[in-house]
DNA sequence: CACGCTATCAACGCTGTGTCGACTGAACCA
DNA sequence: TGGTTCAGTCGACACAGCGTTGATAGCGTG
């Protein structure tokens, strides 16, 4: 086995792990053992914990753009389609719920993930901040609430919507409803009186 | 000095604490320290450290009942006053911003605090559900979304954002116009077309 | 064939947690 | 007054998990 597949191995192993259980419950050992190796030959792979789940987390935020690029609301068009976007989020989280639940967690402990997950929210702010802007310039949503602060509490809010859902935190809306919910909601708070 | 101050000293030395830094930049040794006494002692006193935030965050819900329970928009209202609820909200928490922080991070890995958290929000988000149905009833607001879902993603909004804003987690709301965006945005989510 | 590079791990030291057993002193009787 | 109880205290231990060091083994390549 080259040194590649072992990589690859660990990577696995701790997604899979992350299906079932918290990153703190995972071990260093954990990994290196479900990749057959052992707990020093691991540091020669990852620094730590944590770079895993960065290196994972790489991964499900590029998907999302991937993704998203086909179908982000276009500030152009004569009216944005929120629903899709949103429904890429929710797809491509819930296909990763473990990572997403994971990141959530670490971001508030490891700067690293903290700074990859702030940089990619605020890519994505910044544009449904513009698409708002367009929006209200155009005259069909109303001004009243900055776009920048509304796409930040939006996005936010989905963010933790979803965070809750995947991990059946009581208060939380269903899986199969969770895309439309949040869409309805933005679609009152951009547009509503 | 008696046994009740001790752990008054430790209650008070975890929240000083905790207004500098995370919980689990916190050791026992730390706490106990502070209060006087040896690690061991300290598990006289508390089973662990998320005991002491068990019983700081019990606190500040309480504070937060109390303060709220005379602002709370009731179901009888003709026009229910959210700005003054979730002000109450934003003013609590703030003032115990350590608590609150904490508090976001440890449910995640304490099934006590989990439960604590959990129970309340499910309060709060249930009086609101009331209070948008009952809104929806008397044709005020729009139906369209089911008052108890779109009640849960408010209130977990309100939570997140609250959280981020006091860890200046970009991206952010500036933090003495978080109240007003946060009100601004439930206004249109409950009554917007 | 020797040099360097990838890959590996046994063994170590460290930090932090939680427990056990023994000790102290004050209050409360008998 | 002298024993008993009990809240309060801690030294010392065992343990889990992290990260590092230093030594080793194999493989390719000039």
């Amino acid at each position: 086995m080259s040194g590649d597949d072992r990589e690859r191995a660990i990577l696995a192993a701790a997604e899979a792990m992350l299906a079932q259980r918290t990153l703190d419950e995972i071990s260093i050992d954990d990994l290196a053992g479900a990749a057959g190796i052992s707990r020093p030959t691991f540091y020669f792979y990852f620094a730590s914990k944590d770079a895993v789940l960065l290196q994972l987390l790489d991964r499900v935020i590029a998907e999302v753009d991937r993704r998203g690029a086909a179908v982000i609301p276009d500030t152009s068009a004569a009216s944005p389609d929120f629903a899709n976007a949103i429904n890429v989020f929710v797809e491509v989280f819930a296909e990763h719920r473990g990572v997403t639940v994971a990141t959530v967690a670490a971001r508030l402990s490891s700067p690293a993930i903290q700074e990859l997950w702030s940089i990619s929210m605020q890519r994505w702010v910044d544009h449904v901040a513009e698409v708002i802007a367009a929006e209200q310039e155009r005259g069909a949503a109303p001004r009243g609430i900055d776009p920048h602060h509304l796409s930040t509490v939006l996005n936010t809010m989905n963010e933790q919507v979803l965070s809750a859902t995947f991990t059946r935190t009581v208060p939380f809306v269903p899986t199969d409803e969770v895309g439309a919910i949040l869409h309805a909601t933005w679609r009152r708070a951009i547009y509503g009186r």
